[in-house]
DNA sequence: CTGGCTTTATACTGAACGGTACAGAAAGCT
DNA sequence: AGCTTTCTGTACCGTTCAGTATAAAGCCAG
């Protein structure tokens, strides 16, 4: 033990930085969904060998999990700031935006991670969509109450159906990562941005 | 040579229907996705054993292209129906109809077999894909034309985009796949069917 | 019946997959 | 120094994959 109590690292250091590695892992399932991206892919991307990605994040899984929270804290940073503008018509605009922007943000537009992989494809992945619905439920069940909200305050007419509000909402981010992964530009991503906002009913 | 010029079954026949063993393999397809089927999910369903699946389909790729003809032949019909309406907000009412009674049509909803492809994974679905993205821009090119006739015949406002049009009810119909296969019940898909037809532009 | 043809069934091939055993290398501790 | 602990690299494990070689089974024409 350390004298100073000291985190006192023992043994042969690690000699990449577990982030970076993450962060490179990120871009590889990002691109090629879990089911599509093999161990090869990742420990080169990586640029670290098979074991060494056990010892540091466990498993294929847990590696993909720990991607997936990443992605969650950098990439899609825009949901919260969209749940926190005034009205509903700026918390659409601001989740619309921040999607176009997500897909088109690398050097070609690719699909948002969880939509990619919320339809994956094999038995193996079986776990990862569980959680990944899992997620996205709990995501909906806040746009719902957040269209609630602003009925009371008004700024949603009063015939409209918060559920299926947040259920078409949420079908336009995933025609956006749908379409960005098909291909399609980021003119063509706005446009469709542009048009289901001039579409959004005002109170 | 048979003297009649009839169709003389030389050999040992064929001890299955090749349609009915299409239509296994497409239900399959459907539930499994192009990569998530294996040779044997598609020989065990189809009743058959594997070179008999080769000698009658080639490989797993023309058979999935077969049963991707079957399913456009069968369960994409509403979308010829729906071109044919006499005004925009019709043809939108159809897809969107027809996409929620598509995803909800078996025992538990899955989504659309295009766009679950579309976004498969590996490289080795990447012909699968081109395939299906090829499919999908014809029909999104068709639906552009179909809503500029619409501006010009004046049951859509002279504002909108035919492009953005395109593309956000294109996002909506892909978003009802996805829910489907996230396990939406067939009343939310009705609720986003229902809100996104009340948001269409008046003429 | 015999010979030719086609479909069956079994069992196999080579390659890729996720995951791991094991030996060697590099650091801190005493 | 010597020991312990941790990481690195190679080479491998068993399994699953799409696809196929091979031979038996079934049907026709002659």
């Amino acid at each position: 033990m350390n004298k100073l109590g000291s985190i006192c690292a023992r043994g042969r250091p690690r000699e990449f930085c577990t982030e970076q590695a993450l962060a490179r892992a990120l871009e590889v399932f990002w691109s090629k969904g879990y089911e599509g991206t093999s161990l090869n892919d990742l420990t080169e991307a990586m640029g670290i060998n098979r074991p060494s990605m056990y010892a540091a994040f466990g498993n294929k899984e847990e590696l993909f999990k720990k991607a997936l929270d990443l992605y969650e804290r950098e990439k899609m940073a825009y949901i919260g700031k969209a749940l926190e503008q005034p009205t509903a018509r700026l918390v659409a605009e601001t989740m619309l935006r921040g999607a176009v922007d997500n897909a088109t943000g690398g050097e070609q537009p690719h699909g948002c991670l969880r939509v990619i992989n919320s339809v994956a494809c094999g038995a193996e992945a079986e776990s990862i969509r569980g959680e990944i619905n899992a997620r996205g439920k709990l995501a909906k069940a806040v746009l719902i109450e957040r269209f609630e909200r602003a009925k009371l305050e008004g700024d949603l007419p009063s015939h409209v159906d918060p559920h299926g509000m947040t259920a078409v909402l949420v079908a336009m981010l995933q025609g956006i990562s749908i379409q960005a992964s098909q291909g399609a530009s980021r003119e063509d991503l706005e446009r469709l941005a542009q048009t289901g906002l001039s579409m959004w009913p005002s109170a």
